[in-house]
DNA sequence: TTACGTGCAAACCCTTTGCCTTGTC
DNA sequence: GACAAGGCAAAGGGTTTGCACGTAA
């Protein structure tokens, strides 16, 4: 049913024609081992070797965006958020608190038949979607 | 099925204590009678007075979310975009051309039983929701 | 060896803020 | 007449860019 997971990122990054560097390396490892919205300034601030510049995590980041592997994870407050695309992790969608700002991820999904529809009934072609829902987290609720 | 269509913007900037000034006035002209998402930079420049200053109308919006009035349309690279919510226009969702960027609104939506569901099973009470698909439109996959 | 990628620093641009004036209620 | 709201201008903060040097392939 899924499509199997992507391998190596350094499959990937050949495929494309991407030269392997540390800052790429470096932030493609973050992703992975972080694998949540991350804020360009925390991958940054993730990185094995702090020397690396601002700029190149950005342009890093860019260009994954571009061959498919990072997504951005919409607005926040300060700055563009980035994850894993779904060829790399499992598919997923947030709740977000209006309250708190908690992000929390959901696994159930079951638009690929509304996908198909709007296929069928506009000529749209939808390959990816973004889905999330706002409202009230648990504990502030409860407060 | 669907709650009633609010009435007046006079009306609820009345009820939400906010005085009635030629800015807030203009802003909320712009989104009745174009009502998509728009980047703030246009909206100030459809202001009927041009004299209006950018900054009130950043206040403005503000002020207009926080009063659930307009809601953020989501991230687009120059800057952030918002639109009326729900209570004053038709719920929908986006249609995005990944190679063109043009935005088309949906109207399907069969999301309030997965939002129930989601209550039920985490006890995140979901106030709303932002969909949007991502693909090719008819067009772009004609040429 | 040859592009491509990086570091550095300045430039950019959207957004926010302080302060005084204006105008609504 | 009070106090919220606006105008103006400068500051802020994330993001981009030009350029010269370094380095993966």
């Amino acid at each position: 049913m899924d499509k199997p997971r992507r391998p190596l990122f350094a499959v990937t990054l050949a495929r494309g024609a991407l030269r392997q560097t540390p800052p790429r390396q470096q932030v493609l490892e973050v992703f992975a081992s972080h694998p949540e919205r991350l804020p360009v300034a925390e991958v940054h601030a993730r990185l094995r070797d702090p020397r690396i510049n601002l700029a190149s995590v950005y342009r890093a980041i860019h260009r994954f965006c571009s061959l498919g592997i990072l997504v951005t994870a919409g607005h926040v407050p300060a700055g563009q958020t980035y994850e894993l695309s779904d060829d790399y992790r499992a598919h997923h969608h947030h709740l977000i608190c209006e309250r708190c700002g908690t992000v929390t991820d959901i696994e159930e999904c079951r638009l690929k038949p509304v996908e198909r529809r709007i296929r069928r009934q506009t000529g749209f072609h939808v390959r990816r979607h973004d889905l999330r829902f706002y409202g009230v987290c648990p504990t502030c609720a409860a407060r």
